[in-house]
DNA sequence: CCTAAAATCATACTTTCGTTTGATGTCAAA
DNA sequence: TTTGACATCAAACGAAAGTATGATTTTAGG
């Protein structure tokens, strides 16, 4: 970012500098002085619109690096005690896509239970969506 | 395509007016030629740049490098064209727990145009809720 | 036996999500 | 210029999800 803002500035300057060369140029004595502002004018715009089109390329990500596991595998970091068998087990339905309605059909129990466990759930891992839930759950293997 | 030259004359034109009026104010009597052109120039580079910026929509791909791929072998770029890009970027804000409200604020869009991208990316990958979307485009290797 | 944690359920209320319909502007390609 | 894909926005409604509070029942451990 901040090399864009070098690069922008150095660019103006050397616009300037050029307007500036125009300006002690045979051009300023045989045009008027309006035809001169609107060349300068129309030179910036140009210009202008060349460096805002230019700063909108996209970047892509384009290599990547191996890394070694840890010698005993990736064995899981498990939160061991952090959520109850039901609230994981709610916990995994949620991540599979499942609405609060139909886990509470596949657990046998009601929908207020659902609820109240997903809440346990959302507390304990501080987050106040199921989405959010799924997202830290993953950051904490938990999934 | 002729409305944004139009568009652009127009814009042009009244730049340029603005440019005579101010020739004929006070400021020209106090101002030196260079300075004056100076602020020419750089309200025309603004303008540019604003323009530049308004038409950049459409994203364009610029450069491409190959690179190996990785010993074990990644998926390739599967449903190469299922979702926009657009929609893969609200995709990822689901992925990472953020209510279509913020992803709204955080892509300065309005509420309503993310609830249509997601509804959008619910009948690409045929689910009905955003859970069982991130299921899915996991699934797809979409994410 | 007693207790704390876990699991169950409820009611009432707020918020977010999802659906539908319709519209406008832009861009690329035909 | 016409057309189709994209992105944008709106309004209104129903469906889920989430919050808050309180309660009862199981169950595992001390």
């Amino acid at each position: 970012m901040l090399k864009t803002i070098i690069k922008f500035g150095a660019l103006t300057g050397l616009a300037l500098a050029a307007a500036k060369m125009l300006e002690v140029s045979y051009l300023a004595d045989r045009l008027s002085l309006k035809a001169y502002i609107s060349i300068i004018g129309i030179a910036f715009l140009a210009l202008g619109v060349f460096l805002g089109l230019k700063h909108r390329r996209r970047k892509v990500l384009v290599s990547y690096k191996e890394v070694d596991l840890p010698p005993g595998g990736m064995a899981a970091p498990l939160q061991e005690g952090l959520l109850t068998e039901r609230e994981l087990e709610v916990l995994r339905h949620i991540a599979g896509g499942r609405s609060n309605q139909e886990i509470a059909d596949t657990l046998f129990v009601s929908l207020n239970t659902v609820k109240t466990h997903t809440n346990n759930i959302y507390g304990k891992l501080g987050v106040k969506r199921r989405t959010q839930a799924l997202d830290k759950a993953r950051q904490l293997k938990l999934l």
